[in-house]
DNA sequence: TTTCATCGACTACGGATGTAAACAATATCA
DNA sequence: TGATATTGTTTACATCCGTAGTCGATGAAA
């Protein structure tokens, strides 16, 4: 289950979470807006990730209209479980601990994390 | 510059991280004993990394003695950056939300993120 | 000095990935 | 109806990755 879903296919896949159901065409016009790749490159993900049961297809016609199947959150939450997992033992302190000390975190940034923890305790 | 290293390479990073200089042999057995691989699997990855020049060797009569030549720290916020950037558009806020909403983070989380960001602002 | 053990180097190999061309089916236009 | 464009399918191929066997050099032991 959970398929694993590879970095040129995540592409694809954030910018059908943006809008779905969508033709190849219009996939690959957005994709290749961004990522300097062929079209026939965009299709082949399609289809992969369409083998894989990550998006699903129905057909149109003589076309198909291709969606998600797996939620963004649902996918984000599995890759950031996996990657806290490997390089922090699974905690998410370390981490925030460590992006503060390599100054990713802004001021800004600060202040938004404390009013959303705030939030949280809600 | 800053050569990829790949998960299996990872796992081998992480023993020299914490110990260093050793031999093949001694890394090797380290890493099987959490990884279930054959030793050779270990020395190939270990030649890999000194190929990428991500470790250092070091005669020592017959044998070679290994270290990092990357910093773990250094490791650690190249790959958040790339995590953080690709994920959740290089801001940290929408990570811990996401986590948050996930359930990833305890109570006990939250307080001791909210006690480090206090730190921080010091 | 012959033999054996050790260690790094080289080779292998299937599967995933990034990237894309070629092809086949079909619809549309002239 | 025949040419053309569109769309999905098949095939390709180099590289990376996980995993490991084998080879050759060299040092140690007998």
């Amino acid at each position: 289950m959970s398929e694993r879903i590879s970095d040129a296919e995540h592409a694809v896949m954030e910018v059908l979470w943006k809008r779905a159901p969508m033709t190849a065409m219009e996939v690959a016009e957005q994709v290749v807006a961004e990522k300097d790749w062929s079209l026939q490159t965009v299709k082949t993900l399609l289809s992969r990730l369409a083998a894989k049961a990550v998006v699903g297809t129905e057909r149109d016609g003589r076309r198909f209209l291709y969606s998600p199947l797996v939620e963004r959150d649902d996918y984000l939450t599995g890759v950031s479980r996996n990657f806290v997992d490997r390089l922090f033992g699974g905690k998410v302190t370390p981490l925030v601990a460590h992006l503060a000390e390599a100054d990713e975190l802004s001021a800004d940034d600060i202040r938004e994390i404390e009013e959303l923890l705030r939030e949280l305790k809600k």
